[in-house]
DNA sequence: GTCTATATAGGGATAGAC
DNA sequence: GTCTATCCCTATATAGAC
C-alpha cells in the first residue's frame, strides 16, 4: 500500500515492538532496543513512525482490529448458543495463546499506562457489549442458565489472560507455547463455561446462603 | 526501631508509592510525582529508601506480606472444605478490592517488569501450593468434584484481580470501591468455585456458615 | 530509506548546608 | 531529617549526509 519496493521491514518493527512493549510496558520499552533487534539504527524508526506514541498506538491498533474480527465472526456463525459460547472461549485461548504479548499490552493499557490519547476505549465497550448481549439473549431464550452475563464474560476474559501472561511466572511451563497446556487450558476454561451456563436448575436457593 | 519522634513519613511514602506504580508501573512512576504527593522534596526520599528499585521492593514486600498472611488464617481456620474454599474466595475479593493497585503492581510484576532482583517468587510458589494442595485434598477426601485445581485456583485469582484492576476501564464504575458492585462480584466469584467444586450437586452447607 | 552525529530534556542520585 | 543545588546519564527526537 505504502510503496512498491517494500520489505515489510514496518512490519517487523511492529512486531519486535510488540514483544517489548508486552514484556516491559511503554515506559519500560526502549527504542535502541527494539532498533536492534529488528537490524536497524535507533534513527531509522522515526522513519515508519513520528514518535514513541506513535509506534504504542500502531500497535495497540493492529491487535485491537484482529481481536474484534476475530470475535465477531465466530459471533456470527450460524450455530446453537451453547455451542457458539464455547466456540467463543476456544477461539479466544487461542488468540490469547498466539499473542501472549498483546494481551499484556492490552492489560497495561486498561491498567493506566499508554501516553494518553487511545480513544478506543468506545470500540472496545462496543465489542464486549456484543458478546455480552449474546449471553443475555441466550438467557432470556432459556438457552443459558440465569449467571450474571456480564460478570462472566469478564470472568473468562481476565482468566484466560491471566493464563497466559502471569501464570508463567508463578507456574513455570504452565502456558508453554507448544505445549499440552493450551490445550488443557483450553478444555478447563469451557468446562467452567458449560457448568454456569448450564447449570439445568435455576438456583434460587443460593439467595439463602448470601447471607454471610 | 529508628526513632522516637517518627511520623510515619515512611508510611506515607509506601502509600503513595504504592498507587503511582500500580497506575504508571516501575518505570513509569516518577519520584518527583511520589515527593510532590507527599509533601516532600525528591532528594527527603533517599533519605527513607536507598533507591527507586529499593522503594520498589518494600511496596512489594509489604503487600505480599498481608497477602500471606490473610491466606494463612483462611486456610488454617478448622471449617468445612467447601465452606473454606467459599471463605478464601471472598476473602480474596475483599483484598483486591481493598487494594486495587496492590494488585496492579503484582500483575505488573508477573508480566515481566520491575527492575530485577526481587526473588520472592518461591515464597509465591509455596502459597500457591498451599491452596491447590487445599483444594486437591479436598477432592481425594471426596469433598470436591475433580476439576483440574491448579487451573481453577488460577483462574479466580486472575478473574478477581481482573475485574478490580482491568474491568473498570472497560466497563466504567463496574467495581467502584464503595459501591454494592463488590457484593455482586464476591456472588459471583463464589459461585463460579461452588459450581465448579460441587458439579452440580446443590451444596450442602448452607447452614453452617450462617455461624460465622 | 538508512546511516552518523547531535540537540534537548528529564529523571535518578549525590553533596552538603541547616 | 529536610532542604537547595547540581552532577551524570540515558532516552527521545532531530539534522543532514549518503
Amino acid at each position: 500500500m505504502t510503496g512498491a519496493g517494500e520489505h515489510g521491514t514496518r512490519e517487523r518493527i511492529l512486531a519486535v515492538a510488540e514483544t517489548f512493549l508486552g514484556d516491559f510496558g511503554y515506559h519500560g520499552t526502549r527504542l535502541h532496543q527494539i532498533a536492534q533487534q529488528v537490524g536497524i539504527q535507533k534513527a531509522s524508526l522515526f522513519h515508519y513512525f513520528a514518535s514513541k506514541a506513535d509506534l504504542y498506538h500502531a500497535v495497540i491498533e493492529e491487535g485491537f482490529g484482529e481481536t474484534e474480527q476475530t470475535v465477531r465472526r465466530v459471533l456470527e456463525a450460524p450455530t446453537a448458543p451453547l455451542v457458539k459460547a464455547c466456540a467463543l472461549v476456544e477461539a479466544y485461548v487461542d488468540m490469547v495463546a498466539a499473542h501472549p504479548a498483546r494481551t499484556k499490552i492490552f492489560l497495561r493499557q486498561s491498567f493506566g499506562d499508554a501516553p494518553a490519547g487511545f480513544e478506543r476505549a468506545l470500540d472496545l465497550q462496543r465489542l464486549l457489549s456484543l458478546v455480552v448481549g449474546f449471553i443475555a439473549d441466550g438467557q432470556a431464550a432459556r438457552a443459558f442458565a440465569p449467571v450474571d452475563p456480564l460478570a462472566l464474560v469478564l470472568s473468562i476474559i481476565g482468566m484466560v489472560a491471566f493464563f497466559f501472561t502471569s501464570a508463567p511466572v508463578v507456574v513455570p511451563g504452565f502456558a508453554e507455547p507448544g505445549s499440552a497446556s493450551v490445550a488443557r487450558i483450553k478444555q478447563h476454561a469451557v468446562t467452567v463455561v458449560q457448568r454456569c451456563l448450564t447449570d439445568g436448575e435455576p438456583p434460587k436457593l443460593a439467595a439463602a446462603e448470601a447471607a454471610a
